[in-house]
DNA sequence: AAGGCGGGGAC
DNA sequence: GTCCCAGCCTT
């Protein structure tokens, strides 16, 4: 018996296993019993569903939670958006990481304000035109804002409907992910688009989840599902392996003397594009040969403590870090080294709510707040 | 088609 | 340690 529903008399609800069409009665139900309480799901404005869709980009929905509402406080809506500085736009998404997609959604509004009389465009072409909004993005927005008929394909709905499928097919792959986002078109319920897409995702969430065995027992969907039939649910989906991480050994300075500390604003490209460091040397260096880099660079150090080692892991690149605490006689406006010329030179509190500085240098941004009060005997 | 781009939570 | 997250952009 391959029928999951055989017992209703509608016959044009009976569906074999793995035909995506049996999926929204239980699915909307479901949702309708266990959606979570979410800051963006109130009031679902264009702005907010979409700042709140670009946050979610490739982060899980407790790391968005402490950002989204003091994002909303501070910059309420597409004007304020488009106008905001760099600085304040990297200070509300730091530790947040992918920090192109909040320059990207800045573009984005700019390009509302100047294309769009400041209103978010509502169809799916309208909105992929906008930067920082691809595939996904443009059917959440105009499925969750708007009530269009669009699904939005993420990792959560690729892996669902792999398992429901027992789709081998690389979900790492672009025409994989179109043909999905093709064949959700035919199902996608036109009364009810917006909480469709929000149901498969909290689906994939939260029941068919991708690490560790899903709870297939509390699952709408698993009379449905061909994996689940034969208990083959965890070799879905098939994906390709990630590349080798790089390891990159570095030293860290935290130099100061006694009021101020030195930072440097990072490239506009590349990783960690635009926010700020601590300066660093490549390697690992002894104090021996930090002093004689900062005597080159015009400053006469005073002392040189070591600090812990640290590491930080990337996607595709781990640091290894050497730091050392650094006090100098005077960090004086004078530029004169190779490196000093790009140095800033800052209020150590100044690093609280004006220079963002990300999360792999947090161990050496205590540093800033450190005493530095050894005794002279010392040196 | 492939690589770059953060950070953290779960196992 | 590994996996992967409400992906997108560039080359």
């Amino acid at each position: 018996m391959d029928k999951y529903n055989e017992n209703l008399t509608d016959v044009k609800e009976i569906f074999r296993k793995g035909d995506l069409r049996a999926i929204p009665k239980p699915l909307l139900k479901w949702y309708d019993n266990n959606r979570r309480i979410l800051p963006w799901r109130e009031q679902p404005t264009p702005y907010r569903v979409w700042v709140s869709e670009i946050m979610l980009q490739q982060t899980r929905v407790e790391a968005v939670k402490p950002y989204f509402q003091r994002f909303m406080d501070t910059l309420p809506d597409i004007a304020a958006l488009a106008e905001a500085p760099e600085e304040t736009l990297l200070k509300l998404w730091e530790g947040l990481g992918y920090y192109n997609r909040v320059r990207n959604l800045q573009k984005a509004a700019i390009q509302i304000m100047e294309d769009y009389a400041g209103i978010m465009p509502d169809s799916y072409e309208e909105l992929l035109k906008l930067k920082g909004i691809g595939s996904y993005t443009a059917g959440a927005v105009s499925s969750i804002a708007y009530g269009k008929p669009n699904p939005a394909v993420d990792g959560n709905v690729l892996r669902v409907i792999a398992r429901i499928r027992k789709d081998d097919r690389c979900i790492s792959e672009d025409k994989v992910k179109k043909a999905v986002e093709k064949d959700l078109w035919e199902v996608i319920p036109k009364d009810r688009p917006g909480d469709f897409n929000q149901a498969m995702m909290e689906i994939g969430a939260c029941v068919c989840i991708p690490n560790g065995a899903p709870h297939c027992e509390e699952c709408p969907l698993r009379q449905i599902c061909l994996a689940y039939e034969d208990g083959t649910q965890q070799q879905y989906p098939n994906k390709a392996k990630a590349k080798e991480r790089t390891i990159e050994e570095k030293t860290i300075l935290i130099i100061r003397d006694a009021e101020l500390a030195v930072l440097h604003k990072r490239p506009a490209k590349g990783l960690l594009a635009g926010m700020y460091e601590f300066p660093s040397m490549k390697g690992f260096c002894t104090a021996e040969e930090v002093k004689e880099y900062l005597t080159e660079n015009g400053l006469q150090v005073l002392r040189i403590q070591p600090l812990e080692d640290a590491k930080h892991i990337f996607s595709h690149r781990e640091w290894h870090m050497k730091g050392y605490l650094i006090r100098v006689d005077e960090l004086a406006p004078k530029k004169v080294g190779p490196d000093s010329a790009d140095w800033i030179y800052i209020e150590p509190r100044e690093t609280q709510d004006r220079y963002p500085i990300p999360s792999a240098f947090a161990a050496y941004a205590k540093g800033l707040s450190m005493q530095l009060g050894i005794p002279r005997t010392m040196f």
